[in-house]
RNA sequence: GGUCCGUUCGUCUAGGGGUUAGGACGCCAGGUUUUCAUCCUGGUAACAGGGGUUCGAUUCCCCUACGGACUGCCA
């Protein structure tokens, strides 16, 4: 076979995409574009009562932000379209396929109603079944076209009775697929239910609609979580239904987010009781109006932020971590994910931003911020290369961009007040006459660059005979109002004389 | 309950029949630094348990335990 590499993620708009989800997308996105395939944006929204209001728009805008864009898909394009489900089922795409199945005996009308598939289940219960089933045995006595008679069957047909149609999943036999992560899965067909391929709302179930669309979309592998590989069977059967084995997609079934701290998958209610964002957008909850916060609010960058995806269940087998995505599409194997559940760790998270923050360039970290309002406002109008050399002072002690400004505040303003432990421990008798020395001594500096403040700070401390320890932390402390924070001589260069001075001198009048 | 999937330092993981079981995050200690951070050096810490197979098993097989997913006219 050599078939084009095509690959889709379909997510389904019920509320905003989950980082796991993130991750499958990327892993689709990185597999695509290794092997010089295509990358498909399909929105799986055939269940119409979960809808949710702004998710389509979310998902498209959190793939974005992230760099992982579909070359073919919905707001995209192509030639597989429509590419939104609620769309295709407009064309009764998806009937036509479901009566193919029908015809050919491999599928079958059910006219159950849900009261009766709750009595049925019900029943079974109490006879001690543990796991009621529409199968082989029980649907002799459901109201089915396998168990009603012909005349029956087409009176209720003809009459707009409501039904769904079922796979009819044959007896007896051995389903095997090799998973490209986790080798053979084999399972008896006893064990499998006849599900629900066609609702009788008119839609498709996520089953018949994805294998159908998957196939006339001409994908070529299917990677998505762990919790796909019990249906993963029932869409081999489907395959083999439907008579499209030859080119029916490898399956890879990805190992779930586990939440870091007890067990279970990571859940939306996790991130932000445990301090950390699940989603990578701050998303509103129309209805609730609750805020879950967001990896781009919190100031993670794009690159980091899928740099940490990347790794949770996949690696690539050297000692590098940080990789840019053009790297990780280069790295990528899926050969290389693991079988077990991930546990997510918000501090290694953290350490891949910083990672980031320090590569990045001054200059663009100093934009980068200026796209926060929260930031903007303590920056005030401070120019780009003003902030820039900020920023190169700052970065290696911050993690995120917005520290930058939050912790080296002194940089836009005045300090309000001083550090109490500092100026309990340095501020003594004799302290403001020593700094209004330092400070005209400044004054008569003619260029007042760091190493002309540094060299200047030097002298004065040899004339005066003092440690460093005794006289840096004051200057600092009245520049800065901190007991610490980066080069005294760089800030004070920074701020600039005038600024400087004058910081001296309020500074000694309140401290007195 | 049933079916399926999984199990190497606290976490992410490498490795794989004979290794001092490697790296990273975190943590701890030392060094550098005016301070904090960075940086450097070192340290802490793991093959779930039991049976096989084998000269030898963490690695292969079986069982147990534990964890997880699924078990909807949801996806």
């Amino acid at each position: 076979m050599d078939r084009k590499v095509r690959l889709r993620f379909a997510p389904s708009p019920t509320g905003p995409l989950h980082m796991g989800g993130v991750r499958t997308a990327l892993y689709n996105y990185l597999f695509a574009k290794k092997h010089g395939g295509d990358f498909i944006l399909r929105i799986e929204d055939t269940d119409q009562t979960r809808y949710v209001e702004g998710a389509e728009e979310y998902i498209a805008e959190s793939l974005k932000w992230c760099g992982i864009i579909p070359n073919e898909g919905q707001g995209y394009g192509g030639d597989c379209g429509p590419y939104r489900q609620s769309e295709r089922k407009e064309q009764d795409l998806y009937r036509k396929y479901a009566m193919q199945l029908v015809e050919e005996g491999k599928a079958y009308y059910a006219f159950d109603s849900a009261e009766d598939l709750e009595q049925m289940r019900e029943n079974l219960k109490k006879a001690g079944v543990a796991a009621p089933q529409y199968n082989a045995i029980t649907r002799e006595r459901m109201q089915n076209s396998l168990s009603l008679p012909q005349e029956e069957v087409e009176k209720r047909l003809a009459n707009g009775d409501p039904y769904v149609i079922r796979i009819k999943i044959p007896r007896n036999e051995e389903v095997k697929f090799k998973d490209m992560v986790r080798g053979w899965v084999v399972v008896h067909t006893s064990n499998l239910d006849d599900k629900v391929l066609f609702k009788a709302d008119g839609m498709p179930t996520y089953h018949l609609a994805n294998i159908v669309d998957d196939h006339l979309m001409e994908i070529t592998h299917v990677i998505r979580g762990e919790e796909w590989l019990p249906s993963a069977p029932l869409h081999v059967l489907m395959y083999e239904a439907f008579g499209w084995e030859d080119t029916r997609p490898d399956f890879a079934h990805l190992p779930l987010l586990l939440k870091p701290n007890g067990n279970g998958k990571l859940s939306k209610r996790d991130g932000d009781k445990l301090g950390f964002p699940v989603f990578p957008l701050e998303w509103k909850d129309p209805k609730s109006g609750e805020i879950s916060s967001g990896y781009r609010e919190k100031g993670y960058f794009p690159g980091a932020f899928l740099n940490i995806l990347a790794f949770l269940g996949w690696n690539p087998g050297t000692n590098q971590e940080i990789f840019s995505l053009e790297e990780l599409i280069e790295a990528f194997s899926i050969e290389r994910v693991g079988k077990a559940g991930a546990k997510y760790d918000p501090e290694k998270a953290r350490w891949f931003n910083q990672q980031y923050l320090r590569a990045k360039d001054d200059k663009v970290i100093a934009e980068e911020l200026m796209k926060f309002e929260e930031s903007k406002a303590i920056i005030g109008d401070k120019d780009l290369d003003y902030l820039a050399a900020v920023c190169g002072l700052m970065k290696e002690r911050a993690t995120f961009l917005k520290d930058i400004p939050k912790e080296g505040n002194y940089f836009f303003a005045a300090p309000a007040e001083y550090d109490e432990k500092t100026v309990k421990k340095k501020w003594k008798e004799g302290s403001a006459e020593l700094m209004t020395e330092w400070k005209s001594r400044l004054s008569e500096l003619e260029s007042f660059d760091e190493e002309e403040v540094e060299k200047e700070f030097k002298a004065f401390l040899e004339e005066k005979e003092l440690g460093i320890g005794r006289v840096l932390p004051l200057f600092r402390v009245l520049l800065t109002g901190e007991g610490m924070g980066p080069s005294m001589f760089a800030i004070a260069a920074l701020l600039g004389k005038n600024e400087s001075l004058q910081r001296i001198e309020s500074g000694i009048e309140k401290l007195g």
